[in-house]
DNA sequence: CGGCTTTACG
DNA sequence: CGTA
DNA sequence: GCCG
């Protein structure tokens, strides 16, 4: 069946279809990426924002699906609500099905759209008017008295945040998320009556000033392993803010909630431009109505940007709680969860009150934490983690010829001043890296006198290995010590982390150990995600198999050589630490 | 409405 | 289970 | 808190 082969078939010609937008529902973002660029290709208007375009194309199959898409990206069907939202601007849709194109595309020539047709109506901005869902309960009354500590310090945490954000205007129903919105803006708008009596709140008003967004923001790629976060932003003083309330939720124990703001302070951290408005927040990936309501009253409590304030952020700081449960949580072998018990169940105020009445309740890690707290909460300047760095890499070689080092964690993002050293440890020659060397290497700085303390060590190669177990054996994975250091009596301790990476899995623990947080948590994600590989420091896995390419390390590369070679496998490209500082 | 990175040590 |  |  030879077709011919010679020219490609003359590719469609959409440029008649108004702007037109890709819904993303079971799309991958590599897909979806793919499918805007043929659309493109056709010379189809794509629109960035859903709010721009009048034709939808979705890989989905109901009308019922497509309000839900809808509705995702900001945009309601108008029948619902057409009350109260005055300029809010309304317009005509419709909505096909995926395999229009795709039809389209094996044909050479255009389908007709009726036949894939799932919608045609007419909409309007979605908008803080929702009040018509038919929730139950408007104010559940967490009425409880609550006794679990738990409960109590969340509770509490969330009054602080939560007084100043809702006041302004009367109680509404929670904005849920839908983006790409002005009226968003409205919300929180201090004086919105010359607003009200200027409805003009049409989205391309400040569109059009806008600089062209990065790929990233158009196509809402979340992963912030696939982008470029440099260490300055313009945004710092915002974020700043955001780093406030995430520190809440930290000590607050909402691991999600520290997710989100992780999130959505990666996004703004990469962000090249100073962020003008509330729209322009809801157009970036993972910042959706609060982040926008957020910036929004930043932006407006003062013209001069460092005056400006977020007044739950002003609460948070000023309150007692949160000051003393981030001084006790800043305790290393103290998190949210021990912090919380000081406070609430033993009242202590202070790190007197825990050393005074509570020294005998802690745990030794617990309790060289406190020693050394002062100490602990000093910078390391870069300078001093060399020279710490320098003395381990000689002790190493001395037992270990060839052995190489590398300092990882936020020096090697470029960090100024770093709160710990983490140091890596491997070797070109296979079996080289024996279980062990740490332990030589350690009773070796400890001869030296330069580690005082041990807070942790794991040597899991040690570990006899489970005959029940997979291919993937604990064999390769990394040893670690967790250390003070101490490289003058008298001197100021310091914490360092000593990681041991067996040849194997050099490149995957160089990536895994560099960082930061968030751009590690996004990797895993990524390559669970869009790879269906599994990654971690000791290696990528598909299956049980290593996934090609990303282990081993030959003599003639680099440490960034190998770390390149892995990168570029996974598929998220390589860039230089100093543009993985997620913050 | 479910899901949100990872995993050994104390 | 809590912590890094 | 946001996404699929």
């Amino acid at each position: 069946m030879f077709r011919q082969l010679a020219p490609p078939p003359p590719p469609l010609n959409l440029g008649h279809l108004p702007p037109t937008f890709l819904f993303k529902a079971r799309l991958t973002m590599e897909k979806r990426k793919e499918l805007r660029e043929k659309l493109r290709a056709c010379r189809c208007r794509v629109a960035d924002a859903a709010t721009d375009a009048s034709l939808f194309i979705g890989d989905i199959n109901t009308p019922k699906r497509c309000e839900m898409e809808l509705r995702r990206v900001g945009i309601i069907v108008s029948a619902a609500a057409s009350q109260a939202t005055i300029g809010t601007k309304k317009w005509t849709i419709q909505v096909v099905k995926l395999s229009w194109f795709t039809k389209s595309l094996e044909k050479g020539q255009i389908e007709p759209l009726e036949p894939y047709t799932l919608l045609i109506a007419d909409v309007q901005l979605a908008s803080q008017t929702r009040m018509n869902t038919p929730a139950s309960s408007p104010t559940a009354p967490p009425s409880e008295l609550a006794q679990a500590t738990e409960k109590k310090r969340k509770e509490i945490l969330e009054r602080a945040k939560a007084d100043a954000e809702e006041s302004p205007a009367p109680k509404r129903a929670r904005y849920g998320g839908p983006k790409g919105v002005d009226s968003i803006v409205s919300i929180t708008k201090k004086a919105p009556l010359i607003r009200q009596t200027t409805p003009t709140p049409s989205p391309e008003r400040d569109t059009e000033e806008r600089p062209e967004p990065p790929e990233w923001v158009k196509t809402k790629n979340t992963y912030s392993c696939c982008r470029s976060t440099p260490r300055e932003s313009p945004n710092a003083l915002f974020i700043s803010q955001l780093k406030v309330i995430k520190h809440s939720r930290i000590i607050g124990g909402d691991q999600i909630g520290v997710r989100a703001y992780s999130t959505a302070i990666a996004v703004i951290q990469a962000y090249p431009y100073p962020l003008r408005s509330a729209s322009e927040v809801v157009s970036l990936p993972g910042c959706g109505g609060k982040l926008a309501r957020l910036f929004d009253e930043w932006k407006s409590s003062d013209p001069e940007p460092e005056k400006r304030m977020i007044s739950s952020v002003k609460e948070l700081e000023e309150s007692r709680v949160y000051q003393t449960l981030k001084n006790f949580e800043s305790i290393w072998g103290i998190g949210a969860d021990t912090a919380a018990k000081l406070y609430y169940e033993h009242d202590y105020r202070t790190l007197d009150d825990i050393i005074k009445q509570h020294w005998s309740k802690l745990s030794n890690v617990q309790k060289i934490g406190l020693k050394y707290h002062e100490d602990f909460s000093k910078p390391i300047p870069r300078r001093e983690v060399e020279q710490i760095a320098a003395l381990i890499q000689s002790h190493a070689e001395a037992i270990i010829p060839g052995v190489q080092s590398m300092i990882v964690g936020g020096y090697r993002r470029g960090k100024e001043e770093c709160g710990d050293v983490d140091i890596l440890l491997s070797h070109q020659v296979e079996g080289t890296m024996d279980s062990d060397f740490l332990w030589h290497l350690l009773k070796s700085l400890e001869n030296a006198e330069l580690i005082t303390n041990t807070l942790s060590i794991s040597t899991q190669r040690l570990q006899q290995e489970d005959p029940n177990r997979s291919f993937k054996s604990h064999s390769d994975s990394l040893d670690k010590a967790l250390l003070i250091w101490q490289t003058d009596k008298g001197g100021l301790r310091r914490r360092v982390d000593i990681i041991i990476a067996p040849t194997i899995c050099a490149g995957t623990a160089l990536l895994g150990w560099t960082g930061a947080a968030t751009f590690e948590r996004d990797l895993r994600l990524y390559c669970e995600k869009e790879r269906g590989w599994k990654f971690s420091s000791e290696g990528v896995w598909k299956g049980n198999e290593r996934v090609p390419g990303t282990f081993g390390w030959r003599e003639e590369e680099s440490w960034e050589d190998v770390e390149k070679r892995v990168m570029e496998i996974i598929g998220v490209g390589w860039r230089p630490p100093t543009e993985r500082c997620t913050g």
